[in-house]
DNA sequence: GCCAACGTTGGC
DNA sequence: GCCAACGTTGGC
C-alpha cells in the first residue's frame, strides 16, 4: 500500500465538500499534468491512503485522510467541449487523462498546518515542502505518513 | 496583489 | 530541437 497527498483549493472543492458527498466519496478529476497523470494511471491502487490538503487559502493544512476506492479510469470531463476540463487531445478511444475515486475515512482533530509541517525536522524532504513543487497529487513516504499521523488525534468519520 | 517556479505552446 | 512567450500554481 502506498501513501499520497492530494492538494485542493477549498474555494473550489473542500474537505467539507467531500464529507457532504453521498457515502463521503468523490471522483478526483481534472488533473492535467503528465507527471501526476502517470502516477494516477500507473501507481495509485485501491486502498492506498491519501492526505487531503487545502492549498492557497489560510489555513493551508492537511485536513484528513481518504482512501482510494476506485483506481484510474478515463477522465470523461476531457471529452466534453462545454466543460472547463475539456481537452481535445483526449478521446474515449485513447484517453490522455485519468481520474480516480476516494472516500473520506478520518479527520484530524485540528488541521495539520503547512507552518507546522515545516517545523518538523523529519519532514524536511517531504514533497509538499520543496520549493516550486506543484504536483497536485504526490507520494508521501511511510515515515512521513506515520509522523504526521502521530501528531494529532484522529476522528473516525461515520 | 505579487511573483517565483514550472509546464506548455508554437514559431523558427 | 530550441527557446521565448505565455499560462498556471501556490506561497507570501
Amino acid at each position: 500500500m502506498k501513501y499520497w497527498l492530494a492538494k485542493t483549493e477549498p474555494n473550489t472543492y473542500s474537505w467539507q465538500d467531500l464529507l457532504n458527498e453521498p457515502d463521503k466519496t468523490t471522483s478526483w478529476e481534472g488533473v492535467r499534468n503528465y507527471q501526476v497523470r502517470n502516477a494516477i494511471r500507473d501507481e495509485i491502487k485501491k486502498d492506498d491512503l491519501v492526505f487531503i490538503y487545502h492549498s492557497v487559502v489560510q489555513p493551508m493544512a492537511i485536513m484528513g485522510i481518504a482512501k482510494v476506492v476506485k483506481e484510474a479510469y478515463p477522465d470523461h470531463f476531457a471529452f466534453d467541449p462545454t466543460h472547463k476540463y475539456y481537452d481535445p487531445k483526449s478521446s474515449p478511444d485513447d484517453p490522455t487523462w485519468f481520474m480516480f475515486d476516494i472516500k473520506a475515512m478520518q479527520q484530524f482533530a485540528e488541521p495539520v498546518t503547512l507552518t507546522e509541517l515545516k517545523s518538523y525536522a523529519p519532514l524536511q524532504r517531504m514533497g509538499l515542502l520543496q520549493k516550486g513543487n506543484r504536483l497536485s497529487v504526490q507520494r508521501v513516504s511511510p515515515v512521513e505518513w506515520q509522523y504526521i499521523m502521530a501528531s494529532r488525534k484522529l476522528i473516525n468519520i461515520k
